[in-house]
DNA sequence: ATGTCC
């Protein structure tokens, strides 16, 4: 992206000026040289979010942003429904309520050393990875809507995990408001035994070793120390996300000039928070967040179950549970008055700062956990909700490396088994289905996720706590 | 991201 389109607010924050159809401005988060490698598309689509009705103060970009549909991946934008404001379904993404959970294991690294081949055999076993991988658990009718309702709550009542892993996901496991009934028959079908699998692209399970750590009384309270073995699940909802994503999508592009929205992008089709549509989404994207927490939920039982074959006085606690790809109700302020607004987070993190009332007992006067995951074979960051963030991007953060290569791309530069051999004498285990996947998600195809968080610290939206290393990681 | 094209 060239700076110079851009008004430099201070070292880590850029404006785009309101201009044309711009009804707020857009603001990015990242340091000269991210923004300088960042995707002049990322410009071209906040300056469109940024037109849309009911968009309250800014279109916001993360250090990581990149390319999406419509929305960039690494997106946030809140919408009040009293100024008619919108919902879209390509501003939550595809992958409804994508995310990341990190377990404790008790374990550290000179506990597993020696047992790390048969530990990566092991879960390669039990977690099914892949395009179109199947579980073990297919759900008739009634227990579908059961889990669309229920989300991880309905997983725990059915003997998947504790809980006590309630108090630490997000919306304690069951996201309110989820209309089963506006999940087609086609996107139930799709997730009939799909439940508690890991899916491809960017997914995976991977084992890590805390090899750093920046605060050390945060870092304590949220139970990390150095050479601490943790596990850590990153993915959403399946082909049930993606049926209401792309079945929604159309209906709102069709829908888009009877409401009278003017779109910029056909990508950005978008319906009113307070009419039917918006509503018919609002309960589908929320049965899908339920269908995320739900499966994040099963492949912890599963997780828990592999890794207790080997060692079985370990307990793998759930330390936090955190969607990237969601739209929110929350409470803010507007002009000095608390609103509720409808927060879109594509590719983004809640990060809600210290004292925030939604946060769980044990993280309330620190911060919430934001968990950032990092490309194969690099490192993870665990991060904690900066102070005062509210007003920067709705306390949001970002969420990962974010894409610098195109899948197309990376497999023309890498081929997969050399990564796997390369990564090996690293020290760190992948085990694939697909060596394409691999190749598609080779290390060097990402941003240097080191950077990314460093300016997300250095902007405020959230401070960092604890680097994480891989040495097994279970790719889809 | 995705039964990587209904």
């Amino acid at each position: 992206m060239d700076t110079g389109q851009l008004i430099q607010r201070d070292e880590t924050c850029w404006e785009i000026p309101k201009k044309g159809a711009m009804r707020v401005p857009a603001l990015i988060y990242a340091d000269a040289s991210l923004i300088r490698d960042m995707d002049q598309k990322v410009y071209e689509q906040i300056t469109n979010v940024a037109t849309l009705p009911g968009i309250v103060d800014a279109a916001y970009a993360m250090p990581d942003a990149h390319w999406g549909y419509g929305f960039p991946i690494g997106g946030v934008a809140a919408f009040d429904p009293d100024q008619g404001g919108v919902i879209s379904a390509g501003g939550v993404g595809f992958d409804i309520s994508c995310g990341v959970r990190t377990l404790h294991t008790g374990l550290t690294i000179r506990d597993i050393l020696e047992q790390k081949h048969r530990l990566a055999d092991e879960l390669s076993r039990a977690i099914p990875a892949g395009v179109g991988s199947r579980g073990k658990i297919s759900l008739n009718h009634n227990e579908m809507i059961a889990m669309l309702n229920g989300g991880a709550q309905w997983a725990v009542d059915r003997g998947f995990g504790e809980a006590e892993d309630l108090e630490r996901t997000e919306e304690q496991g069951c996201m309110k408001g989820a209309d089963p009934s506006e999940v087609s028959a086609k996107a139930r079908e799709r997730q009939h035994d799909e439940m508690g699998t890991l899916g491809s692209g960017n997914h995976y399970l991977e084992v890590q070793r805390v090899t750093e750590i920046y605060d050390q009384t945060i870092a304590a309270r949220f139970g990390l120390a150095i050479d601490d073995i943790v596990i850590t699940i990153h993915c959403g909802s399946r082909g049930l996300g993606h049926q209401i994503g792309t079945e929604f999508l159309k209906d709102m592009a069709v829908s888009a000039s009877q409401y009278k929205i003017a779109l910029p992008d056909r990508e950005l089709a978008c319906a009113p928070i307070n009419s039917p549509l918006g509503k018919r989404y609002l309960g589908a994207m929320r049965a899908g967040i339920n269908c995320a927490l739900a499966n994040r939920q099963i492949l912890t039982h599963l997780t828990r179950q592999a890794v207790a074959s080997i060692f079985p006085g370990a307990r793998l606690d759930l330390f936090y549970d955190v969607s990237h790809n969601t739209c929110k109700v929350e409470r803010h302020k507007v002009n000095g008055q608390m609103k509720e607004l409808f927060i879109h987070r594509k590719g983004a993190t809640r990060a809600y700062g210290p004292g925030h009332p939604e946060l769980p007992t044990a993280f309330k006067d620190v911060g919430q956990p934001v968990l950032i995951g990092g490309s194969m074979g690099t490192c993870s960051y665990v991060l904690c909700g900066a102070k005062d963030n509210e007003r920067r991007a709705y306390s949001s953060s970002c969420h990962g490396a974010g894409r610098a290569m195109s899948r197309h791309q990376a497999t023309k530069q890498w081929r997969g088994r050399e990564l796997v051999d390369d990564l090996a004498r690293q020290g760190i285990l992948i085990r694939s289905p697909s060596l394409r996947g691999i190749a598609e998600e080779a290390p060097l195809a990402y941003k240097d996720v080191s950077a990314v968080v460093d300016a997300a610290d250095k902007a405020g939206l959230s401070r960092k706590v604890a680097r994480l290393e891989p040495v097994i990681c279970i790719k889809g």
